[in-house]
DNA sequence: GGAGATGTTTCAAG
DNA sequence: GCTTGAAACATCTC
């Protein structure tokens, strides 16, 4: 489930326990999600000592731990994090309960692609080695320019997926932003025009705008059922119909298209999305497209 | 019972 | 050595 807005609304829930102390860690040793962190020194650390601040980073969620220690969590596909009552009992996916006063943090994943990763430093190479935020200043559209084209045989689909590059962009926002910017998604990267190009750091960056903003208000003790993890995007993006087995394009009317794509179901619109050709006039296919638009 | 699910890593082939 | 695509991971839901 989680990426960029998704992962913020999760940072959130786990707000109320900042500042307190950890009196007791739970968890599951053999769990998958600890394949990369030493079970034994987390519950060492943690015990005792206080999440001072939390961060997200792409779907990386990084929480700073008193006496000068870094706490990391991804969510993989089906993990959540919740808020829960002391008197929570963990059930078969709860795998890490952080017990505090009156209240406990509970992260879980059914599926096990999720992760916790822990340091002893406040800066760790998988915390402080992240690319750029895609609404920070230094995600450039020469940087997007750049990596499309030593990606130029891959489709920009699967392109938009690479976390070292779009970091926090997952599957339903590549969709939205390819849609916004009329790219189809099997277009190779090394197609796309510098115009086009340009465009696409413009619609990341507006989609991701978007989704923030539609973070869902995080109600605490809501029933993990009710947690609206996703909130609601705004009017006529493709996330409202992306799904629906019979869903049209938002802006033409026409059935929408689902396929595999770059190894993921990805849903677009033909005539709005075309494959654009190598060699294309970048300055002559923004203007081409920005004049048939609306 | 089968297919698919908002993710990442690994591995083999090009 | 780099790029690319498929498979694997584990479980649940439709």
């Amino acid at each position: 489930m989680p990426e960029l807005a998704e992962v913020e609304f999760f940072r959130r829930v786990w707000d109320p326990g900042l500042g307190r102390r950890v009196r007791a860690v739970e968890l599951h040793p053999e769990a998958r999600i600890f394949r990369f962190t030493d079970p034994t020194e987390l519950v060492a650390c943690l015990t005792g000592a206080r999440l001072l601040a939390s961060e997200a980073r792409g779907k990386l969620l990084g929480f700073r731990v008193s006496g000068g220690a870094r706490l990391g969590i991804h969510l993989g596909m089906s993990g959540r994090l919740d808020l829960e009552s002391a008197s929570f009992e963990p059930g078969r996916h709860d795998h890490l309960v952080l017990r505090l006063r009156g209240r406990a943090l509970v992260f879980s994943d059914p599926r096990l692609f999720g992760r916790v990763l822990f340091a002893r430093e406040e800066a760790p190479p998988w915390w402080s080695a992240l690319p750029p935020e895609v609404l920070s200043p230094d995600f450039t559209p020469e940087a997007v320019a750049a990596f499309l084209r030593r990606r130029a045989r891959s489709p920009i689909k699967a392109v938009l997926l690479m976390q070292e590059r779009f970091p926090g962009i997952g599957n339903w926002m590549a969709d939205e932003i390819l849609w916004r910017s009329g790219i189809h998604p099997r277009t190779p990267a090394g197609a796309i025009g510098e115009g086009d190009a340009r465009r696409l750091w413009r619609e990341t960056r507006a989609v991701a705008r978007g989704a923030l903003r539609s973070v869902a208000p995080v109600a605490g003790g809501a029933p993990r059922s009710d947690a609206p993890e996703h909130g609601d995007p705004p009017r006529g993006w493709l996330f409202h119909v992306r799904w629906g087995g019979d869903g049209r394009c938002p802006r033409t009317g026409v059935p929408l298209v689902r396929e595999r794509i770059g190894g993921r179901t990805t849903c677009w619109s033909p005539g709005r999305q075309r494959l654009s050709r190598r060699g294309e006039k970048p300055a002559g296919s923004r203007r081409s497209r920005a004049a048939s638009r609306g």
